[in-house]
DNA sequence: CAAACGATTTTCT
DNA sequence: GAAAATCGTTTGG
């Protein structure tokens, strides 16, 4: 039941953040709301070099912005006009590495989660998948720029390893455009669980 | 100032 | 399994 500390984020290997973070818990405290889900699914964008990330060749704008910020930032992205994608700004200052998350279990405010999806019942599709997770959590793009390190949005650590055989490494999703850097082994997943998205391929 | 595109999800066939 | 929805950001004129 700790809070990441900020020397979590600021470290300098964007891949092994990704793998550390599956296990770790997701938590939001939006208008009294609490909700909170363990990340089951991420992805590494590796800024300057990496042709899927926004942050591809240092290209530096208004949007963009956040992930130049040091580690232990939120920065959402809201893609296809209508999907908030949530991600956690790591690195340095000036070095634009992000990880996108990209599936969680719901562990508390399942019942606020699900008001916020319109749902019924609790389904994997509830917060399997970056654009539904950030509705469940209420993350939108108003949140990008906050700090991690709460009171209203933090990522803690109760203790959960997830074994290195119970993680699975694949290529990630929807960067089909970014050519050969789609096939680098920058998506991680815990295995067999229920809340990681299916994705496209893999 | 106007046009094109996308780190996705949902719904229909 | 495939196609549409939808709008802020980015890029070109």
């Amino acid at each position: 039941m700790m809070k990441l500390p900020e020397s979590f984020y600021t470290r300098t290997d964007v891949v092994k953040i990704a793998k550390e973070l599956l296990g770790k818990v997701l938590v939001t405290e939006f208008e009294g709301i609490h909700t909170a889900g363990m990340i089951v699914e991420t992805e590494a964008y590796a800024g300057a070099t990496d042709k899927a990330s926004h942050a591809y060749g240092s290209r530096r704008t208004n949007r963009t912005e956040v992930m130049y910020a040091h580690g232990g930032a939120a920065y959402v992205y809201l893609c296809y006009g209508i999907h908030h994608l949530f991600n956690v700004v790591t690195n340095v200052q000036d070095t634009p590495h992000a990880i996108l998350i990209r599936g969680l279990e719901p562990l508390e405010g399942i019942e606020a989660m699900q008001a916020r999806r319109g749902k019924e019942k609790l389904q994997p599709s509830l917060t399997a998948g970056p654009g539904a997770l950030s509705v469940a959590m209420g993350i939108s793009t108003q949140h990008t720029g906050v700090l991690l390190s709460g009171p209203e949005l933090y990522i803690e650590d109760r203790g959960i390893k997830i074994s290195s055989k119970d993680i699975v490494a694949g290529t990630r999703v929807g960067v089909a455009y970014a050519m050969d850097d789609a096939l680098r082994p920058y998506r991680f997943s815990v295995k067999g669980n229920k809340y990681v998205s299916k994705g496209k391929g893999l």
